[in-house]
DNA sequence: TTGACTGTACCGTCTGGACGGTTTATGTGC
DNA sequence: GCACATAAACCGTCCAGACGGTACAGTCAA
């Protein structure tokens, strides 16, 4: 049982392939279809047209992130650890070198904007959630928006922080929200 | 001497407002034309290609951050009060609800990454400049990043956070880093 | 006179996507 | 075990429109 992933979700990640290294503006069906090794008329088959395949791009991206944090907070609840801290330290696992989620972001807002306001509120809703029960709510949310600045900067490519600097941030982070619960 | 904008200029504001009302994809030289209600042969005769525009683009948004530093900067000497706190608080400040700098990172991104680059390693300097010789540099990142999150979790239409929490968490990240001095 | 445009016409290329055809997987009846 | 049917998955091509860019003649204020 490899579970071999499906032909909707290659052609996603060629879609996100192609937007890392040649521009959003670049993201052509004809594009994704040679990254995917599949005809134009193959990628229009599962996603009837572009719009349709950014939607599903944004849609993978939004429910990678809720999956995640909801696998934190029951991982939490079994240990009998802090929630907070341990989603934190979850989604900071994510942003490791390799990891491009969030192109879909890039190409989104590049086609239409309007496109990431769906994704915006799901993504608020979790993480009001998240910061209005925790002890400090404020510093909760600052917690969140350090993420947010990592890994955005770094999607753009205006990274200012050094990688040999990331890992000291994510562990003061970490220790500044668990830090609350004492 | 009102130092009325000069027609660059108003190309520039032009083109960043088809990219936040459009979309990065969609900032066509006959798009801002249109905007800048000037002709498509005007536009291209300030700027010889779009490339060069994207490059203005990046220039004057990467300038405008570095001119708002240093001049924060030095007020913060002459005042006699550390400096980054005051560097911080002025940046939260250009973070008004119309500020749309930074749509020309978004249309830079889509067009070429590769033409951020260069953005990035000057704000990187900066950064590394202020942060390294705080007392507690790592927090001064923190404070940076949430900064950063902030930003562009709002120009990317992602924005978690509501309106009337944005003061309180501005309010805490300037007294962080205050506590660092004393 | 010059610099800063306007306006129009035009070219080559790229792109979305419609369409018709072909292969492959999955039954289903016998 | 096999012939056949049916739908899903996929290919290759074509076309209209959009876009970047060029060319050039004309306007108009300083």
């Amino acid at each position: 049982m490899s579970d071999k992933p499906t032909t909707k979700d290659l052609i996603l990640d060629a879609a996100e392939t192609v937007v890392a290294r040649e521009g959003a503006r670049h993201m052509t069906i004809d594009a994704v279809a040679a990254d995917a090794r599949i005809s134009k008329g193959g990628v229009l088959y599962h996603y009837p047209n572009k719009m349709a395949l950014l939607e599903a791009m944004v849609t993978r991206m939004v429910s990678g992130v809720c999956d995640d944090i909801h696998r934190a907070e029951s991982e939490a609840r079994e240990r009998g650890v802090p929630v907070l801290p341990h989603v934190i330290e979850t989604l900071f696992q994510r942003d490791g070198p390799k990891e491009q989620v969030g192109n879909a972001v890039l190409a989104a807002s590049a086609e239409q904007p309007q496109l990431l306001e769906v994704a915006g509120g799901v993504l608020a809703k979790e993480f009001q959630r998240l910061t209005e029960d925790a002890p400090d709510p404020v510093l909760a949310q600052i917690a969140f928006l350090t993420l947010d600045g990592l890994k955005l900067t770094a999607l753009l490519g205006l990274d200012h922080v050094f990688d040999h600097q990331i890992d000291a941030i994510k562990h003061r982070v970490i220790t500044m929200t668990r830090e609350m619960y004492q």
